[in-house]
DNA sequence: GGGCAAAATGTAAACGTTTACAGTAATATA
DNA sequence: TATATTACTGTAAACGTTTACATTTTGCCC
């Protein structure tokens, strides 16, 4: 049983098919009697319009693309929502492309850019670098695409983005382990391609660094985001020659690994290590102990990312020119029991 | 700068637009010379098909949208991970719709049976009762849905569906905790409407029932999913005249929930309450303490009915007459830390 | 080389919209 | 009442494919 076409109802209600096209888009233009004439042949077939014959029509989908390391990651999944929430309200649709912690090579992106099943695209995972330049230039003026949440590099810096400041926000983190007295202070870190991690742990040393604290070789280690890469992570930290009393890890999913390593350890947090986390996802709180955190502002980095695509289709594709800075949103340090005073203070 | 069509390419290669398009999607139809020249053409025009006028043409879209309530939930994400390696073998890609928690309407789904922007839909959600027979009824013949991890219900088994066997788990685990020396069980439940979790209580309540326990007044609680609401739950069980000495969560993520609002009323697990746990999570053996649960193959789940649901489109839609007994997959027990006998045994 | 089947190609219609343009009806202006 | 606006509606082309059908070419056999 194939749908009612618009021909259907231009025939039922004696008008022209246009007259019914007009009566969906652009209602004004109608007279009120045809309308209400259309109104009642709509219902009358039950006609809803074909999206595909639209979408080909328009020559827009409305769908939009995002590109993500792992929705597994309970801090993308708030972005999402954010997302979510945008896309609901100015009626788009959402297909995710789940990068599982590679780095997504700027060919992939083209292909996404030329079969034209996407509006435009929403980059929340890392670009290998050596690609980003050809993005750029073959594609920043054809695809609508907006960075959320990575630092994005200096090529692709015709891209808008939003995210927060991740160096002032790791130096934070790791000024906090400092001023509650630790030395000795380890950062386990997500993918060395990424430059969000870059950006913290470009972060985190500064900020060893103007307490003049020496950062051991070995105790910047990498946990790939992931609970079992943090907890071997955490094994070898362990293990250190100089163990180190305090850990920082980039993701608050990687610190549930490595809070679970060092309790398995038979250590106790934060008695004989402390660990800070980063992203507040909601288990950070039931953590045993709660985890202390940075947290960030996923749900509304979420919905700015989306609006700011919206706007970059509105205007015609690859308006890529707007040479936007990026929208820098607040964190904010939050204090919960995962970090004390380090026992040989004490 | 709009890409190449074919016209153009077949101008190039001095062919009609047919030959060029029978290279494309039958290239055997069509002589070794010709193809080659059209190869050609199309490298030197960068062309690609345009997939909106190919969805149109084709009426697919090759996206099919999966329904759950929420991504954020660490078993979705596995059987969405199933779900998305059949999809890519099968060139399809995803849109994801997310119920929150509350169950779907007949009407919603009716939506996007209609505007045909997706192949078929993926049911991971509970379906409002009173809105299924309107679905089996004007859609299970116009568009192909395959049902999974929830129950179907009885009305709806024209559809075809993978899950396990929910009752038996349930049964299984509530009679471990019985075999542990455990009589005062009480149980956190999801939904109300949702069949899933109805028939995960049912499975506790049978077990109980052959073990001729009690279920007190208020020992069934509702949870609703969340990690929130399973500390709700938790507290309203801690005040219990007759505190259970284990409870059995339907759900990892509800588990966790309650392995923290135990802990924070000051009470430790196992020693003072059991938990039980459902869906074997990735947090599952990173908890503290490691919780024991149910695991269900989820990946795998994700994959066959991904698959299954390639079935039906290519059958043509609404081979829903295929009439499909329920495809059960295994589950298992698996046994970790927190599960002890109860303490006024000892 | 004539005849024939098979293979390769071309022609043109169709898919369901949207929209520029032209045309007609209704209303306001003189 | 004639004319100039304005408001509404219809006609038809266009979007880029795919595909049934017609036509041409090729290869083969006698």
């Amino acid at each position: 049983m194939t749908t009612a076409s618009i021909k259907e109802v231009a025939e039922l209600a004696g008008v022209s098919i246009a007259t019914v096209s007009r009566c969906m888009n652009s209602p004004d233009k109608v007279s009120e009697k045809t309308r209400i004439k259309v109104q009642h042949a709509i219902l009358e077939t039950g006609y809803t319009p074909n999206t595909l014959a639209q979408s080909f029509r328009r020559g827009r989908t409305n769908i939009v693309m995002v590109v993500l390391p792992s929705i597994g990651d309970p801090f993308f999944t708030l972005v999402m929502r954010g997302i979510r929430n945008a896309a609901d309200a100015r009626g788009f649709s959402i297909i995710i492309n789940e990068t599982q912690f590679n780095t997504i090579t700027a060919d992939e992106i083209a292909s996404m850019v030329v079969s034209r099943q996407t509006d435009g695209i929403i980059l929340l995972a890392s670009m290998s670098p050596f690609g980003t330049e050809v993005l750029s230039e073959q594609s920043h003026r054809t695809l609508p695409i907006v960075v959320g949440c990575e630092t994005v590099a200096p090529e692709l810096s015709k891209f808008p983005s939003v995210h927060i400041d991740n160096v002032a926000a790791a130096k934070e983190a790791t000024g906090y382990l400092v001023s509650r007295g630790h030395e000795r202070i380890a950062l386990i870190c997500g993918s060395a391609t990424s430059l969000l991690t870059k950006d913290r742990e470009f972060g985190f040393r500064a900020a060893m660094h103007d307490a003049q604290l020496k950062i051991e070789q070995g105790w910047v280690v990498n946990g790939d985001l992931s609970v079992e890469g943090a907890i071997r992570a955490t094994r070898s930290l362990l293990n250190h020659r100089h163990r180190p009393s305090a850990i920082f890890c980039t993701t608050d999913e990687m610190a549930i690994g490595c809070l679970h390593a060092i309790k398995s350890a038979g250590l106790s947090v934060p008695t004989d290590v402390s660990v800070m986390g980063f992203d507040d996802t909601r288990y950070a709180a039931v953590m045993n102990p709660p985890l202390s955190t940075i947290s960030q502002p996923a749900v509304e980095i979420g919905e700015r990312v989306m609006y700011r695509l919206c706007r970059e289709i509105d205007q015609g594709r690859g308006a890529g020119n707007s040479e936007g800075k990026p929208e820098l949103v607040p964190h904010r340090l939050i204090i919960r029991e995962s970090i004390a005073p380090p026992a040989d203070l004490g």
